[in-house]
RNA sequence: GCCCCCAUCGUCUAGUGGCCCAGGAUAUCUGGUUCUCAGCCAGAGGACAGGGGUUCGACUCCCCUUGGGGGUACCA
């Protein structure tokens, strides 16, 4: 009974879900499905500023879309268990094992600078306080925190991803902080009690937290709980080495407001202004690569140097789902990030992670988030896909685009749209590249380049073969795409020009770009009367740019 | 500064002392296919960070150096 497996993910609910937090979930999940055990979910909101109750919804969403499907139907949230927490640490204060400190932030900083100028490194010990000074301090009444009295000594515990003894001196442990000021726990405390009260046997979480793991284990031994399985997974970085999640976004965004500021002749100034943030913090931000914006003043910055959310690098679980990958793909590459069955076996199902997976197989190094590889997957995958399940990738990439026009097709419009696209990449290709096919005749926008490359160049001959295709277009009876190839075909060999001097200025006509899905195939779905109208359209457009 | 972790092609990795002058994927390059984009087909180049040990034998074990990452919060 007792050797069944459980596991947890515990997010703390301060923005959506990113791919190193669906990692390390999909690893918890896998752990768990594999030997039949428990994945159970948990909201870790004790840091009640920056916690919000939209980022729980947003990251549930991610992780049904992703299919990590949890065990318990109530969540359990920290911060409904404050009575919980409470009641266990006032315990251990009447024990002697925690204890009231009174430092202010500023104090601590203070002696943090003092240890910092001497080259040490600041371990805080409890300071010997008379009664007298604590009854002073309460009648002040001075804010206190509530830190658990670490025992002095040397802590080890096996790491199963490490697959190593992990050894931390007694020197270096002090008493943490388990009860805020604002009497919610610590993420050390409440994880300890929860993880316990849970019954969890495994946590895989970050390497950020291997050296925290000592703190729960004197905490654990304190409280008399058992001591779950601990691995510390490699961190997701970014394909410059940095953080995944930190840099890569912030680099786009610093280069198109130089690039904006350079051929608008604006001054950082005015993109601060326009971006309604300090002048200052723009200034500071610009002039130094290593400097980044916080993310609301990201968005604030976008639209005035013209960019938008699709524009920029996938961090989170839901910009790769808005950008038409596969979750099944998504779940697949993030499972060879840092873990490999062994041998040559890339191209999984789900079912088959699940089967194979194993805590022997995972990495020790951090890995670089590679977008071509996952691409390169996802693109294989839309290739196998069967029509239904693209069907319904389609659907849910709609859903998550309301603004695409597309979203007024019917399904046997989308399966017809889907087949002519044979070769995506990812959804988004395939809603770009057709969705002229769901607007209106007269709301095609004609890009400048394609109308002057392809209709305009070489003294109109695009518009003068369009003019002609559109005669041979008018006689056609047989209005399908085996129908139309053989009549434009025919129309090519008579007149000498070569299949692309015809298709090219239809497809800018019909589209108003110079890409869409096979031409012929294009027109069928479209239609004699539109694509005529259509035609009809760009055949009047001025000769020469105006 | 102090503490901790890691180290195979550009990237993700296989490899657990001889099967490896290192395999796969992706990217790159070359050629082919094509009405655009994408795709597809064929082929090529590309790595064991450096230095010491241990061993008959090291990519594999140990040590040092270097490099990368994490922590050093009343954030998680």
């Amino acid at each position: 009974m007792n050797s069944k497996v459980i596991t947890r993910f515990a997010p703390s609910p301060t923005g959506y879900l990113h791919v190193g937090g669906a990692r390390t979930a999909l690893f918890s999940w896998l752990l768990a499905r594999h030997g039949g055990g428990e994945f159970l979910l948990r909201i870790e909101d004790t840091d009640l500023a920056r916690s919000t109750e939209e980022s729980v919804t947003g990251v549930l969403e991610d992780l049904r879309w992703l299919g990590l499907n949890w065990d318990n139907r109530e969540l359990v949230y920290q911060s409904k268990r404050v009575a919980v927490y409470d009641r266990i640490i006032n315990d251990l204060i009447a024990r002697g094992m925690a204890y009231r400190a009174y430092e202010t932030l500023e104090e601590l900083a203070a002696q943090r600078r003092i240890a910092d100028r001497a080259k040490r490194a600041y371990i805080y010990r409890r300071p010997n306080l008379t009664e007298e000074q604590i009854r002073k301090f309460e009648a002040e009444g001075r804010a206190s925190v509530v830190r658990f009295v670490m025992p002095i000594k040397e802590y080890r515990f096996h790491d199963v991803v490490l697959g190593k003894e992990i050894v931390l001196a007694g020197n270096q442990v002090q008493d943490f902080v388990i009860r805020k000021t604002d009497g919610m726990p610590t993420y050390h405390f409440a994880v300890v009690v929860d993880d316990a009260e849970m019954g969890i046997t495994h946590v895989l979480r970050g390497q950020e937290h291997l050296l925290n793991t000592v703190n729960h284990i004197g905490l654990q031994e304190a409280l008399g709980y058992p001591r779950p399985i601990y691995g510390h997974l490699p961190v997701i970085l970014n394909t410059d080495g940095s953080k995944m999640g930190k840099r890569d976004r912030d680099k786009k965004i610093r280069h198109h407001a130089h690039l904006w500021i350079k051929n608008t002749k604006n001054t950082p100034a005015d993109l601060a202004r326009m971006a309604e943030i300090p002048a200052e913090r723009i200034t500071w931000w610009l002039e130094d690569d290593g400097r980044q914006l916080e993310g609301a003043e990201h968005r604030k910055v976008m639209p005035v140097v013209g960019l938008k959310e699709n524009d920029l690098p996938e961090i989170l679980v839901h910009d790769f789902r808005a950008n038409g990958y596969l979750p099944e793909v998504m779940l697949n590459f993030l499972a060879l990030l840092g873990w490999s069955p062994g041998g040559d076996k890339e191209r999984m199902s789900v079912k088959e992670i699940v089967e194979l997976f194993s805590l022997d197989g995972i990495g020790k190094s951090n890995a670089k988030f590679n977008r071509e590889k996952l691409l390169a997957f996802n693109t294989e995958a839309c290739a196998a896909g069967p029509e239904d399940r693209l069907l319904a990738g389609m659907r849910d990439f709609l859903s998550v685009n309301p603004q695409s026009p597309m979203n007024r097709a019917s399904d046997d419009q989308l399966r017809n749209v889907l087949k002519m696209n044979a070769g995506m990449r990812i959804l988004r290709e395939v809603e770009e590249k057709s969705r002229f096919l769901f607007v209106g005749d007269e709301e095609i926008e004609y890009q400048p380049e394609a109308i002057e490359k392809v209709l305009r160049k070489n003294d109109g001959q695009g518009l003068k073969a369009l003019g002609e295709i559109r005669e041979v277009l008018r006689g056609v009876v047989d209005w399908s795409a085996h129908g139309l190839e053989e009549a434009v075909k025919q129309f090519c060999e008579k007149s000498g020009l070569g299949l692309g001097k015809v298709a090219q200025p239809i497809r800018v006509a019909v589209s108003g770009t110079a890409v869409s899905p096979p031409i012929f195939e294009t027109l069928a779905m479209l239609g004699k009367e539109r694509t005529l109208r259509r035609i009809e359209r760009a055949v009047a457009l001025p000769a020469a740019r105006p």
